[in-house]
RNA sequence: GGGGCCGUAGCUCAAUUGGUUAGAGCACUGGACUGUCGAUCCAGAGGUUGCGGGUUCGAUCCCCGUCGGCCUCGCCA
């Protein structure tokens, strides 16, 4: 093994050359070729096995496993200790590497085909009252995970998939390098905006009542460095939102940050394919081709109900709002008078898959979570016919009509919502999803990379009366819709672009504004006046006026394509000390109070206690 | 901020309509066993049913509150 780096001292202040001597190899690589040697492991007691006379102990690493014996013959103090093993024990064994007698090879094992016959065994550190051993059948549950981190990350599960981890970022470094990106970090104390998501604040106790926050993203970094020449930056940069979590989303988060100039969209999508092609070749053996599909943000919402659609299956939306306007249904009717839509999906042979019962519950759901108003749904009998409580309401003629805009057949599930646009995407999107599941109408180990482009450059927040960026305040509009600006904003698109994998976005950008007078424009549109526009980002349009090139860029979610990739249901599964849904570290307790004399050095009061 | 699920032995779970002493597997402790590999066999110990209150003759079970974990809507440029 190569040493591990520089001189160490141990608490006798003995002095060793290299660490690794403690060890001569790890627990998963000795074969049949190693037999005779004599040989020290380090590592974990997997599990014990005592027969009175024999012991087997296999000791565990994170290489692997191997068979330890204890033979009788041993001698009686060495024999009372392997005894006195037990789970996650730690201990250094020296003895000779032997081949397994015939009969005790075991398969399951990489190192299988031998096991040590221990000459002498060192306990280096007892596990006492471990609230799990992470060998164990069921897993515990997640609290306790994540309290006990250091127990949890000993479970294979974990460890490969941190070491997965750990090649993809390698992966894209090696990428950007060979690609003349520079790696440039930029700062974590920076200024607060109030665009966007909340900002995790930070009291200067320099600046008294001043604070900073942490980065959101490196977005304005980035786009001063194209300023400053560094025509292509690429940073693994830790990013921070003070939003509510989701099983996908954690407070505090790693992005694949990179920025070029001198580029359009094609350029960067390129760059981006090459990259997912080299992943998904190095991880998972696939050969991705490219270029990778692209359709439109407007298409996405159309076809799908979504800006992130899952395409590894069909079971796209239909729409039937001109039907619904010839029906007497009073529900269709009145939507599709007023500017509503009706729209409907497919689910192909599932009548049978679902009961009244299982209906009310997912009208339930959609009602509570999508703000449906109800859910219609028609049933395909064997003979053609449709059934639906609702049924009755419409003509032979119309369900006719209807049957075949749907492709319907016998045996077929239809659901119906009729509503405003925004509402019949929500509904028909979640129903997409969820059914496709419970239908198993795809398979999870299927990858799909795919784009979705022209994003709305805005909008329409009704609360604050304005306009919000879509993406972000320095986002281009598409050169043809600059006109728009001033007609109707809500039609210009942008010049951005997301990368969605398996129905998750995984990434986004956008070409960014250069251009000082654009940029002030879109400003004003957004809400800010010139002299607030000045206050916050007066640097920025300054630097725009001091030789800007044309940039844009990207920023991929590193935990979310670490968790497509590695097959996991929750991001907290591919961090390695991930937050709960509250935002807190059970396994340190922060956040934490603080001592009164460091707010005291802050300026700082709490106003009130909530108890 | 809203909706939902969950909380019982160290761990994973069970407990009939609200009814006697709250059970099982794993782990743990003691014993037996020289080839197992999820070892096996025998015995044992282990409980404030998250916490507080209420209803009831009686609460793991029903109600209210609270704490914690998870899922989700809002939110996340």
């Amino acid at each position: 093994m190569a040493p591990m780096g520089g001189w160490a001292v141990d608490h006798n202040d003995q002095v060793f050359e290299d660490r690794a001597l403690l060890r001569s190899h790890t627990c998963g690589e000795l074969r049949a070729s190693h037999e005779g040697q004599q040989v020290t492991l380090c590592g974990w007691v997997d599990s014990y096995r005592d027969h009175g006379g024999t012991i087997f102990v296999d000791l565990r690493d994170r290489y692997g496993k191997t068979q330890v014996v204890f033979d009788p013959d041993i001698g009686d103090a060495q024999l009372a200790l392997g005894r006195s093993l037990r789970s996650e024990d730690v201990i250094k064994v020296t003895g000779k590497v032997s081949h397994r007698p015939a009969g005790t090879v075991n398969p399951k094992l990489d190192t299988g085909e031998v096991e040590i016959r221990s000459t002498e065994v060192t306990l280096l550190n007892k596990c006492l009252n471990a609230p799990f051993a992470p060998g164990q059948q069921d897993l515990p549950g997640e609290d306790l995970r994540l309290r006990y981190r250091y127990l949890d990350l000993r479970r294979p599960a974990m460890q490969r998939t941190l070491v997965t981890r750990s090649r993809i970022i390698k992966t894209m470094r090696d990428y950007f390098d060979e690609n003349n990106f520079i790696d440039v970090e930029t700062p974590i104390l920076g200024r607060s905006t109030p665009e966007g998501a909340r900002d995790y604040l930070v009291p200067s106790r320099v600046n008294t009542g001043n604070f900073f926050a942490l980065p959101q993203s490196p977005q304005l970094y980035k786009q001063i460095l194209m300023i400053a020449g560094y025509d292509r930056y690429v940073q693994v940069a830790r990013c921070f939102r003070d939003e509510d979590l989701r099983a996908d989303r954690q407070p505090e988060f790693t992005q694949l940050d990179l920025e070029m100039s001198f580029v359009e969209m094609d350029d960067i999508i390129g760059m981006i394919d090459g990259l997912m092609v080299r992943l998904a070749k190095e991880l998972l053996d696939i050969d991705l081709k490219t270029p990778l599909p692209r359709m439109t943000y407007d298409e996405a919402m159309e076809r799908f109900g979504h800006d992130a659609p899952d395409l590894r299956y069909g079971m796209e939306l239909v729409d039937c709002t001109d039907l619904a306007a010839q029906a007497e249904f009073r529900v269709f009717r009145g939507v599709a008078d007023s500017g509503g839509r009706v729209r409907a999906i497919n689910a192909k042979g599932a009548a049978n898959n679902y009961s009244r019962k299982d209906i009310d519950l997912m009208t339930e759901w959609v009602q509570q979570d999508f703000g449906a108003k109800g859910l219609a749904w028609f049933k395909v009998d064997a003979d053609g016919k449709l059934s639906s409580p609702i049924a009755k309401n419409f003509s032979d003629e119309l369900l006719q009509k209807f049957k075949e805009r749907m492709a319907a057949e016998p045996g077929d599930f239809l659901l119906i919502s009729a509503d405003t646009w925004d509402v019949t995407c929500r509904v028909l999107n979640a129903l997409r999803r969820r059914l496709a599941a419970e239908l198993k109408l795809y398979d999870p180990s299927d990858m799909n990379f795919s784009w979705v482009v022209e994003f709305p450059m805005f909008d329409y927040d009704p609360e604050e009366k304005r306009w919000v960026a879509m993406h972000h305040p320095f986002t281009a509009p598409r050169p043809q819709d600059l006109p728009l600006l001033d007609t109707d904003p809500q039609a210009a698109r942008a010049v951005a672009y997301d990368l969605v994998i398996n129905g998750s976005e995984a990434g986004g950008g956008t070409i960014r504004i250069h251009d000082n007078q654009i940029q002030q424009k879109v400003f004003g549109l957004l809400g800010m006046d010139e002299e607030s526009a000045q206050e916050r980002f007066g640097f920025l349009l300054d630097a725009l006026r001091m030789g800007a090139p044309p940039h844009g860029g990207i920023a991929l979610g590193i935990d979310r394509i670490v968790m497509l990739f590695a097959q996991l249901e929750s991001i907290r599964d591919c961090i390695a000390f991930p937050k709960t849904q509250r935002a807190t570290d059970l396994m340190t307790g922060a956040p934490g109070t603080v001592e009164r004399r460091q707010l005291q050095e802050l300026g700082i009061r709490i106003a009130a206690e909530n108890k």
